[in-house]
DNA sequence: CGCGAACGTTGCGCAAGAGCAAACTTCTGA
DNA sequence: TCAGAAGTTTGCTCTTGCGCAACGTTCGCG
C-alpha cells in the first residue's frame, strides 16, 4: 500500500495515518519511477538512487532549510507541499513559489550555488527523500534523463516566476489573488462535493504573501467571493466552487 | 583593434564607427576567451566554436527573436544591450530582464524548451554571434566548463527575477525605480564627468515597463531627482550623478 | 472546560499613484 | 527647412487598496 502513494498524478496521504506512526518506511522502486526526474531510468538505477537516499519527515510549519544556508543536501518531495519563501531585510515575507509532491527541491546545485537561495517551509506535513550534494554530479553524469528532466522542471518554475512578475506589473490585486488561487488549485487541488479544495492549510496571510498584498484585502476578497458562491472558505482552508468564474475574474 | 572589444569587463563600441560600416568582421579567439561560458576552454576549442558561429548585427529597436517562436538558434551578445520583453494578452509590455554584452541569450535549450519564452529586443545597436540549436548538445558534451558557466549565468538571472518579485511585492514605486536605475547602472554603466550613464538609449516608458508603473510616474520621479541633483537626464538618456543617495532611496 | 493564541472580518480614512488631457521639446526624414 | 513623430513634462482628478483599529471566531492545550 505504501508504494502506491505516487502512482496517481497527485499523491494522497494514508487515511488517518500520520507519518510519525510509520517507524520503518519501506521504499520501493515503483515509488520513484513515475516521477519526471527518474522516468527514463530502469529499476536497477532507481534502486541505486534509493539506496543512497535518506527519508525525512517534517511537521507543518517547520523549515526544511533556510535561505543563505550552505546547500548540503537536495531533496525529493514525496508528499505534502512546500512554500518557498524569501524574507526581506525588514522582515517581510514573500512566497516565491509552491512546490507540489513529486518534485525535486533544494537543487541549488543545478545553478552551481553553494547556498540555498530561499527558505523552504513545510506548508503541510512533509515526507521527503534527501541526498547529500556530493551525489548531484554523479546523478547528472550517470543517469541520462536526470539532468534533462530536472532542467525542464526548473524551466517551469522560471516560467511561473515570469508570470508572477507580469501579473504584479500589470494586474490589479483582485486578478492576482484570483490567479493565485487557481494556480494552487491546479497544482494541488483535491476534488470535494463543494468544489476543488486546496490540499494544504493556507491562511489569508499566506495568500497575501503570494500576491503582494495584505491579509485584509485578501479577506475582503474572499468574503465577497464567498457571498457570490465563487469560493467557500473556512479557517486555513479554501475551496474553489466555481473555477470558471474565477478564471474570468483573473483574465484580461 | 577589433579583438579588444571584450577585453575589459564592459566592452565598448568603436568610436564613431557603426557596425554597418564593417563589411568583413574578423573574429579572433581572444574575443571569446575572457567570457564566462568559454573561460575554461583552450584556444583550439574556442576556434572550433567560432568557426561554427555566424555573426549578426541588429538595429536598435528590432527583435532578435519573438516570444513563442521556435528556438532555432542561440546567441552570444558581443556588444550592445538586450531588453527581454514579455507581452500580455492585452498588449501591455513588461521588461523581464536586461542582458549586457558578453552573455549568452536565447538559450531555451538549457531548459529543454523548443520555443523562446520571451522576446529579445535590441535596446541599442547589437552585435551577436549565433549558432543553430543543434550544436547546443555538442557544446555541453564537448566543452566541460560550458554547461557549468551557463547555468551559473542562468542562476544569476533567476536570482534577479526573484529580486524583482520581492521588490514588486514589498516596495513602493519610488524604491523600485531607484533600484531599477541602480541595476542598469551596475550592469552597463559608463563613467562620464557628470556621473555614471546608462550606456544604451532608454525612455521613461522603458523604465516604467521594468518597474510596473507608468511613464508619467517615472517622469515625475526623474524630474524630482534631477532637481535634487541625484540624476541628470536627457531624451532617452539617464545619468546617475549620486548613486549613494539613490541606494538610500531604494533601500529599506 | 476555560483560557489564550492564532486566525479571520469589517469599517473608516487616507495617500500613492494611475488615468486623462494638454502642451512642450527634441529628433528625423523628406 | 519644415512637418510630423516620438519622447517628455505637468496639472488635475479619482480609484485602489493599504494602514489602523476593533472585534469576532476557531483551535489547541492544560
Amino acid at each position: 500500500m505504501l508504494e502506491c502513494w505516487l502512482s496517481a498524478p497527485i499523491p494522497h496521504k494514508l487515511r488517518g495515518l500520520r507519518y510519525r506512526d510509520i517507524t520503518v518506511l519501506r521504499l520501493d522502486e515503483s515509488l520513484l519511477s513515475p516521477l519526471p526526474p527518474f522516468s527514463t531510468l530502469d529499476r536497477p538505477q532507481i534502486k541505486s538512487i534509493l539506496d543512497r537516499a535518506t527519508s525525512r519527515r517534517f511537521d507543518a510549519g517547520t523549515a526544511v532549510f533556510e535561505e543563505g544556508a550552505p546547500a548540503r543536501s537536495f531533496y525529493l518531495l514525496l508528499d505534502g507541499t512546500i512554500r518557498v519563501v524569501k524574507t526581506t531585510p525588514d522582515g517581510e515575507q514573500v512566497t516565491a513559489l509552491h512546490i507540489p509532491a513529486g518534485q525535486l527541491f533544494g537543487i541549488a546545485q543545478a545553478f552551481r550555488r553553494d547556498t540555498y537561495p530561499a527558505t523552504a517551509i513545510a506548508a503541510s506535513e512533509l515526507l521527503t527523500l534527501c541526498w547529500p550534494v556530493s551525489l548531484w554530479q554523479s546523478f547528472v553524469a550517470d543517469y541520462p534523463g536526470f539532468a534533462t528532466e530536472t532542467y525542464k522542471t526548473i524551466g517551469d518554475r522560471v516560467a511561473e516566476m515570469n508570470n508572477r512578475i507580469i501579473e504584479m506589473s500589470t494586474q490589479q490585486v483582485e486578478q492576482r489573488v484570483a490567479r493565485a488561487l487557481l494556480r494552487l488549485v491546479n497544482q494541488s487541488g483535491k476534488q470535494t462535493p463543494e468544489g476543488i479544495e486546496i490540499s494544504f492549510p493556507i491562511t489569508r496571510q499566506d495568500v497575501s504573501e503570494m500576491t503582494g498584498t495584505t491579509l485584509h484585502t485578501v479577506s475582503r476578497l474572499l468574503s465577497a467571493w464567498e457571498k457570490d458562491g465563487l469560493v467557500s472558505s473556512k479557517r486555513k482552508k479554501i475551496i474553489v466552487c466555481d473555477p470558471h468564474r474565477l478564471v474570468v475574474l483573473g483574465g484580461a
